[in-house]
DNA sequence: GCGACAG
DNA sequence: ATCTTGTCGC
């Protein structure tokens, strides 16, 4: 995986994420992926796609088990994105491995970890409390990321880098698509569509 | 051995 | 992740 900056112009920017029911004896995964102009942040398209889990959820492995569902889902979305953000761990990983990491690499895509909570490291230091602060993740002496607060008052985001984007550029995009929520649009919009999907509506 | 532990 | 509506507050 790349941690330098090798993207190019970002015209349309995909979220996506995944959900799944504990109750489904088939164990299934349902991830979807919305598309995003930039920088309107227009709503392009969404697609979801719903595949059997190959292993239960177990921390670390988050990659193995929604990976395919979640290149299915933006395998069915009309083009392909110029930016990828994704709903959990980039390089904030034990191997530095993380969903958006793996997804990066294999689809050769610029890739975001925008996760709700820590997997691993600590923050160098307090965060401030105003919308904007941050503060980098370090494990084991090594940046491996970074908390950012979205919102007043609001648990921090955990942004790493996923794939050909460096950290700042990455803390970057996180701040541009955030809107009026926790969470950026393009991770916001793929959780609701994630849901729809699970719940067999149409997107 | 004891905790921690994305979604 | 999910079980789940309304409600309190900025």
């Amino acid at each position: 995986m790349i941690r330098a900056d090798a993207l190019g112009p970002v015209r349309r920017i995909a979220g996506v994420d995944v959900s799944a029911s504990r109750f489904d004896p088939a164990r299934r995964v349902h991830a979807a992926a919305v598309l995003l102009e930039w920088p309107s942040l227009a709503l392009l398209a969404r697609a979801g796609a719903s595949l059997p889990a190959p292993l239960p959820y177990i921390p670390g492995l988050l990659g193995f088990r929604e990976a395919p569902a979640v290149m299915e889902a933006l395998a069915r979305l009309p083009e392909r994105p110029d930016l990828l953000m994704v709903d959990g761990q980039g390089i904030a990983h034990p191997r530095r491995c993380g969903l958006a990491a793996h997804l990066g690499v294999l689809l050769d895509l610029p890739s975001i970890g925008v996760a709700k909570s820590r997997l691993i490291g600590a923050p160098e230091g307090p965060l401030g409390a105003a919308p904007g602060a941050w503060v980098r993740l370090l494990d084991g002496g090594e940046v491996v990321g970074a908390l950012l607060r979205s919102r007043a008052r609001a648990n921090p985001l955990l942004v790493s880098i996923g794939h050909s984007v460096s950290l700042e550029t990455a803390l970057g995009w996180v701040r541009a698509t955030l809107r009026r929520h926790r969470l950026p649009e393009p991770t916001r919009l793929a959780h609701a569509a994630a849901a729809m999907v699970r719940r067999g509506e149409a997107l």
